[in-house]
Formats: C-alpha cells, sequence, structure tokens
DNA sequence: CGCTTACTTGAGTCTGGTCAAACGGGGTGG
DNA sequence: CCACCCCGTTTGACCAGACTCAAGTAAGCG
C-alpha cells in the first residue's frame, strides 16, 4: 500500500524503447522520437503492490508503462473498492492529474513495474509543437475510454459467469498484443480479491465462479496467477467478441 | 429507434452560441472562435428517441450537444442494453468515431435535440493550428473518463439503493451546471427503463428503488420525468461527494 | 515452527430477478 | 363520444444468484 519507487536518469533511449519494436506501436517519425526523448525526464521503477498515483493528489508527472502490470482503482470512504482497468505496457497514466486539478484513482503496481516518467509541464509544449503527438494522446485516452464503455456493459450486465469470461479474455488479450508473456504459458500475476473487485462481487463468490471456469478448461489458476486455455470458449461465454487491437501510438 | 434528423446550415453563429455565455465553460480566445466557426459544418436537430450515432458505424462527424438530452448505450448481441452515460449541452459526442475506425456505442435522445456538426476531415487541422483547442478536447475526453469511473465504481460496488441515488444526483448535479432545467423544478426526462439500463437492474427492482426514494421524500416522479426533491439526501444515502465541476472548454 | 497470505468450501440469508397481472393516461379509429 | 390499445408504471408472489459468516487448507517466509 505504501512503498516507494525508484527514479533514475534515463536508462534507455526512446529511440532504443524495446517496447516500440513491437507492431502494434505505430512507427514514429524521427523529430517525435526526439521531442519524446526530450519530454522523458526519466524512469520510475516500482515494486509489487506500491502505489504509483494516488486519488486526490496532484501529479507534477504523466506515465507511460514500459514493463509490468498495474491497475487503476477507486475507493469509497467506507473502504469499498473498485478496480476500473488494468495498466499494461505502453498504457499511458496520469493524464487526469496533468489535465484535471486532481487524480480521481489511484494506481497500483501488480507487478514490480517500471514506468516512464514525463513532467507534465511539458505537455503543453507537445500540444503546441507537436500535433501529431498530440492527437495519439487524445487517441489513448479515447482507447481508455472505450475500455471502459466495455467493462461498465460488463458489469451492469452480464452475469456472474460471464463477467469473469470477459474480464479474463479481455486482460489476457490485451497482455498479449504487448507481449506480456514472459511465463509460458502466459500468467496474469493476480488475485482473486483482485478479480472480484473488478467485477463488482464478493471474494467468495468469485472464488466459486473461477472454479467453474478451471472445471470447464477455460481457464487454469495457481496462487496469484491465472492462464487461460480456451480462449474462444471465454469469449463464447461471454458473448463477447473481443478488442480489436488495431496499431496505436506509442507516447 | 429509427428516425432522422434535419441538418441545417449555421442557424447561430459560435460567437453567439448562448452556451457559451454561461460561467461553466470557460472564455475563448478571438482566434479560436473564428476557428471553431469555421470548423463547425451546420447543426443536425433530432426528435426525441432518435438515434443519433451508432455502433459499428464510422461517422464523418463530430458533434457538440447544443440543447436537449441524449445517452450514449451499448448493446449486446441478445438485446441486453447498457447505458452508459448521459449527453448535455457542451458534451462532445462521436471523437471515438472520428479517432478510431467505428464507433464502440450509440448515442440517442431523450428529448429534442440540437447538435452543431464537425467534420472529422478538419479534426486534425485543428489540432495543427490550434493546440489550445487541441488541448481542450484532450480535456473533455478526460472528463468523460472521469465520468465513467465514477459509474463503474457506483455499478460495481454500491447497492440498489445507493445506485439510484447517486444516479439521479449525478445527472440532476450536470443538469444543472448546464442550465437544463427549463420546467421548474427542474424534470430530468427519463424512463424508468433507462434507469435500469444505467444500473444494471431490473426494471421491476428498479420501480421499488424508485419508490423507496419517493417515499423518503429524496426524489419526486412522474411519467417520464424524475425531479430532485433533496440533493443532500441523495449524496448522503450514496456516500458520494458530489462531482466537482470546474470551468471547462466548450468546442 | 508459527504466522501470514491466498484460496476453498459449506450453510444460511437476503438482495435483486422473474413472472404475472393490473392500472392510468393519452391517442386513435370507429 | 366511446372502446381499445399502448406505454410507462406499479404491485405481489415466488425464485435464485450472490452475499455473509465461519472454518479450514496449503504454500511461503522469518
Amino acid at each position: 500500500m505504501t512503498t516507494a519507487g525508484t527514479h533514475a536518469g534515463k536508462r534507455i533511449a526512446c529511440t532504443q524503447c524495446p517496447l516500440r519494436k513491437r507492431a502494434v506501436f505505430r512507427p514514429f517519425e524521427q523529430d517525435e522520437l526526439a521531442f519524446i526523448s526530450r519530454f522523458k525526464s526519466g524512469e520510475l521503477s516500482v515494486d509489487q503492490g506500491a502505489t504509483v498515483l494516488v486519488e486526490g493528489s496532484h501529479s507534477a508527472h504523466l506515465y507511460t508503462a514500459l514493463s509490468g502490470w498495474g491497475f487503476r482503482y477507486k475507493l469509497m470512504t467506507d473502504g469499498r473498492r473498485q478496480i476500473l482497468n488494468y495498466v499494461m505496457p505502453g498504457d499511458l497514466i496520469g493524464l487526469q492529474g496533468s489535465l484535471m486539478d486532481e487524480m480521481s484513482h489511484s494506481v497500483e503496481a501488480l507487478s514490480p513495474m517500471l514506468l516512464c516518467v514525463f513532467e507534465r509541464d511539458h505537455l503543453f509544449e507537445l500540444y503546441r509543437n507537436h500535433p501529431g503527438l498530440a492527437y495519439d494522446i487524445t487517441w489513448l485516452a479515447s482507447r481508455e475510454e472505450q475500455m471502459l464503455d466495455e467493462n461498465l456493459l460488463s458489469l451492469g450486465r452480464r452475469t456472474a459467469m460471464e463477467r469473469a469470461a470477459y474480464l479474463i479474455a479481455f486482460i489476457a488479450g490485451r497482455a498479449e498484443t504487448v507481449g506480456l508473456n514472459d511465463s509460458n504459458p502466459p500468467e496474469i500475476p493476480i488475485t482473486q480479491q483482485h478479480i472480484a473487485d473488478t467485477l463488482g462481487l464478493s471474494l467468495v463468490h468469485t472464488n466459486k465462479t473461477l472454479r467453474k471456469l478451471v472445471q470447464r478448461h477455460l481457464i487454469s489458476w495457481r496462487e496469484r496467477g491465472c492462464a487461460v486455455r480456451d480462449m474462444q470458449g471465454l469469449l463464447d461465454l461471454a458473448r463477447w467478441e473481443g478488442m480489436k487491437e488495431t496499431v496505436r501510438p506509442l507516447v
């Protein structure tokens, strides 16, 4: 819940960024890369469980996840927690804190994470001098909105089983496109409590639901890890078409 | 469900826009207004119940609501409907259709609506020549995200009563800041089915829940209309702080 | 070895869902 | 003018999915 991370100078130059080599990310122009490189003020490395951004704060930074897993969530005053979405490499976080006065959600690391740090003060300069990048940022915000719409549909209209199937297919699908499959089979480093807090279900009922998915050979579960065994089965069960992941920008 | 609307030339010049006079909207520079005026390609007037944008389409337009009420929603193939958010004057809609390949949700009018029409093809020009406006568009997208986060928390973690209270307070609060209170007391032109589809509840249970809110004198209800009678009571019941509505751009 | 974290499982309860029916007002065709 | 219908709302009876409470297991760690 607490814990910090280590700031460090730039270790990786943006031009060398390994993430950028992936096919999902659109190729950037030379001058765009140069600007981003200047825009980048450092790297932040955080431990599993560390809080990267906190609700209510007015963060001076904007981050792009480079590696690892995290999640965005909100808390109610009485402690109820709702996980809003998961953070994976290539995702931009903290935009709200930069644009509006303060963050309206928190972000926590699910695994060790490496983040690229940008100064919010330079954001407007980006808008002024690099319309293409500005457009990209809007595009990323719009994509986040799309994911939230999808999650909202799920919470509102799917049954527990459908929701669980949807969620796991959703996370696994995203993870795959950004190469979060270090282990084989690729595993999602998550706790049943996280799933419960995402689906809007109790821990106990989540457990029973996941158990059924395991029995149907759709997924497998081991402590703090979930792996997809039958993606199509999950999609069918959730009555979901899957996300159309298109080429996208990496700021 | 079907129905069209009438396109019309510009009736109102952006400089004369009555919405813009409201205190919630930040004052624009002369040149910004001039650009927006050129960017605006017309007005669209739609009837109650008309579909403004449809999921899966690749719209050539982008709209700003000028007057009236609407809502964004998604459908599952088997007909389940989830309302994602409500559209009120000043809201920008159709951005997804402009940035991404296609809309991932539909928009329907709850009342007659007047919309300002922009050409998606000119959007990039806006980014190129008016970084301030580009920034504003991102800001609006970010605000939408904030509202979705809030709705997600509600669906996931609030009880039926809390959800209903939250929703009505949320809508009424937003409506007030943009002056959607033609009638007195201001009424939300909505059906219990809409509420149910927003809250993720059945129609029957929604009815019973609303009935309780009426009995507690928190709201009043008449056919197709809901009015807040005790805003603080609703906020307390929902354990919600309300939205901090700050000055915002109107594109 | 004892403690903690994460996952399991069972029993009983309750919130919210489904089914069915009815009401009231507005509109329409006869 | 009246009968009829439709839409939105209301209510009751019954059912089930999800919640809470309570325990227990298994793995990891100091």
